[in-house]
RNA sequence: GUGGUUGUAGCUCAGUUGGUUAGAGCACUGGAUUGUGGUUCCAGGGGUCGGGGGUUCAAAUCCCCUCAUCCACCCCA
């Protein structure tokens, strides 16, 4: 048992019909991302972790995977360090690289490195895996696949209406019922200002997030504990309880709320003017308004997105938001950005867990031949040029073993047509196509078969 | 990082208060059926019971350690 071969915790091997269906899911994102003028890149695996740390707040770092140095690593150490078995002191001696931890930071690499060959706003999707050393449950894994969309160089928040209209048709047509919410870093912001902890943004609404799951009280505790006064938890009372209702009250609320601190005011202008600008599109799923995301990514300033399943009990399958100064740490200032990103394993998920990946994402071979000998097979080839011209996936057995097993195969493989070429077919003319569903055999040219699959 | 769950055949799992040679279904191989799969019947191959240690006349079963796994928290896609 131990000689077991295994893989990795928190990774997957994807079985053939596993990848059909996966790449249902590529495709339909890919297909909208075209649509709306995104073209698209690649970058490596890993990058230079001086790249990638300090990108995701605390926990982020935490969870990057480290490559070790080639070579020789540890001469670049000294002894003394070695002796304090502080990992954290000599990672950065004997790892200089990392795998990637999400595809936005290497995309604002990108950006400042390709800067002459852009022209700006750069629209670009991405579809590659990342790497996170979280630990696994569900819908949680170590090695996953993100679909990115991106504009960078355009304050304009036309492209926020975009990302949502792209989220919105990516969900409808892979028919899951989505709630998009949203929100600002600057309202967020807008409301620390406010009661007085400018500073404190990330535990206040990292805290406030929660409210849903363990209630007000243990929100306010949670505040405590982090070194929030009293004061200002009475303050961001009425937030706690706006769950529920309209846009409308929330913004209202808001107004009174943030009034007089300007950044609060400018988010809610951006969060106004998006949602305005929506009611020009019919949308099939829901946009909210939701105080209470945070989003813990640290590069986020502006609008923050988050989508989840209303049918599944799943952690976000999609998100992002508009990033000011990602590029700005590489040298570029001045250059706003706003992507989306879905996951797509957790929709995998989703669909598998609703069982409602269509039938025709996972067709494969429409005609299988089996092989009868030498000289059946020279007929057989002809026959199987002659499907495969008229766009017709075939395959012919590869050796002449016995007809059990050849059934078999076919029959395992989901193939709906088998053609016998045999002698008898051969002299006569006409094939035999087998319906493998139906179980009916029936005489056939060749013409007739193709007319009647293609 | 914290808390819990489960480790028995390729897969999914039975296995009684510790007691002969550890079972089933599915999958696989062969046959009934040498030109017909999916249904049926017959036969067969497959296991250091996650690993190590302990208690015992005797351990898959009890105890300790360890590894793996899944789930929840945290965080997120």
């Amino acid at each position: 048992m131990a000689q077991k071969p295994s893989i990795p915790k928190g990774t997957r091997d994807f079985s053939p019909q596993e990848m059909a269906k996966r790449n249902y899911i590529f495709d339909t994102i890919k297909q909208v991302y075209q649509l709306f003028g995104f073209s698209q890149i690649e970058t490596p695996a890993m990058e230079n972790l001086s790249t990638l740390m300090g990108k995701y707040g605390e926990e982020g770092d935490k969870l990057l995977f480290k490559i070790l140095n080639s070579g020789d690593f540890l001469k670049k150490t000294n002894r003394d360090e070695l002796a304090q078995v502080e990992s954290s002191k000599i990672s950065t001696k004997i790892s200089e690289k990392g795998l990637r931890y999400d595809l936005t930071v290497p995309f604002a690499r990108y950006v400042v490195q390709h800067r002459n060959d852009i022209q700006f706003p750069f629209k670009r999707y991405q579809i590659q895996s990342v790497w996170r050393a979280d630990r696994p449950q569900k819908g949680r894994y170590r090695e996953f696949f993100q679909c990115d969309a991106d504009v960078i160089g355009s304050n304009s928040l036309m492209n926020e209406v975009e990302l949502l209209q792209i989220i919105d048709r990516v969900f409808t047509a892979l028919n899951i019922k989505v709630t998009i919410k949203i929100n600002n870093r600057k309202i967020l912001a807008g409301i620390a200002d406010s009661i007085g902890h400018p500073e404190r943004l990330i535990d206040i609404t990292v805290a406030m997030d929660k409210i849903d799951k363990i209630g007000p009280e243990a929100v306010y505790t949670e505040m405590r504990a982090k070194g929030i006064s009293d004061d200002a938890i009475n303050m961001l009372e009425p937030f706690m309880n706006l769950q529920g209702n309209s846009t409308n009250q929330k913004l209202n609320c808001l107004r009174e709320f943030v009034g007089d601190s300007a950044i609060g005011n400018q988010g809610m202008l951006e969060v106004e003017e998006i949602l305005e600008r929506l009611k020009t599109f019919k949308l099939n799923n829901e946009v909210e308004l939701d105080l209470t995301l945070a989003r813990g990514l640290s590069y986020y300033t502006g609008a923050i997105i988050e989508v989840v399943a209303n049918d599944v009990k799943m952690g976000s399958i999609c998100g992002g938001g508009r990033y000011d100064d990602l590029t700005g740490i590489f040298g570029l200032k001045d250059v706003s950005g706003v992507g989306i990103s879905f996951g797509a394993d957790r929709i995998y998920d989703v669909l598998n867990e609703l069982d409602i990946f269509p039938k025709s994402s996972i067709k494969g071979t429409q005609v299988f031949i089996p092989n009868f000998g030498k000289e059946e097979e020279k007929e057989a080839l002809k026959i199987l040029e002659e499907l495969r011209n008229n766009g017709i996936a075939a395959e012919l057995f590869p050796s002449n073993a016995k007809m059990k097993k050849q059934m078999t195969y076919a029959n395992h493989n989901n193939i709906p047509f088998v053609i016998m070429a045999g002698s008898t077919e051969i002299e006569s003319g006409l094939l035999t196509l087998k319906n493998m569903e139906t179980g009916e055999q029936a005489s056939k040219s060749l013409n007739e078969i193709i007319e009647m699959i293609a």
